[in-house]
DNA sequence: TGAACATATTAACATATATTCATATAAATG
DNA sequence: CATTTATATGAATATATGTTAATATGTTCA
């Protein structure tokens, strides 16, 4: 329950939710979310911390990248399950997205 | 996802939660709540009308009492229905809830 | 009708959460 | 190895949320 708890809270935050549901379509750098989500760079590291101690994300580094995807074992919450259901992104998310990769934009981060 | 943000703000509390769960189980006055719970009614009042707000629960009046019940709307929603997979009450609250209906609680409410 | 009852509402306060800015860390690169 | 880049962290502040106590509202019943 308590887990549970700090779940919905990871989730009650709208930029949150955005942010993982962008994950859940694959995964992404820090500096790929800045682009994606135009908002400052602390405030997603931030909103990935929470994320990741809800137990809704992984991270690894890849040279100075840390990539951030979804913890594959929530794939197994119910919750979570019907999470995938209900929501989607925005189209300007998914847009952004597309446009991300398109553009490389891990490769030029502070250039761009 | 303005309304999920709402939903998910709802249910990040463990005493809405337990609420709500306690509602899945049967429809509920105040009183009932108070001598489940045993919390403040004014705290219990404000935690219904949060989770009302979110679309979660309905009520009624009966008599002196108002009745509270899942929106039956909800239920078809994946992440309830997610919910009612994973979430369960505690022992405690079970009893609280069963011993709340052998003691007609609803009838005597001030005098218990 | 007024006293008792069930619940809601309000205001005050305490606590938690989000946001921003500044800085720290750690890897890459010239 | 100094600099740049990518990200994390911490502190300060703003904002939101939860809790309590007091009071209001609406109902029943003597």
């Amino acid at each position: 329950m308590e887990k549970m708890g700090k779940l919905f809270r990871a989730l009650a935050d709208e930029n949150r939710l955005r942010i993982y549901l962008l994950l859940l379509q694959r995964e992404l750098c820090v500096c790929e979310l800045v682009a994606i989500l135009k908002m400052e760079q602390s405030r997603i590291s931030h909103s990935l911390r929470i994320l990741k101690e809800a137990g809704l994300i992984d991270n690894y580094r890849e040279g100075k990248w840390i990539i951030y995807s979804v913890n594959p074992k929530m794939s197994k919450n119910k919750i979570i399950q019907g999470l995938r259901d209900e929501l989607k992104l925005s189209t300007q998310d998914l847009r952004n997205l597309d446009r991300c990769k398109k553009e490389k934009i891990r490769e030029k981060c502070k250039k761009g």
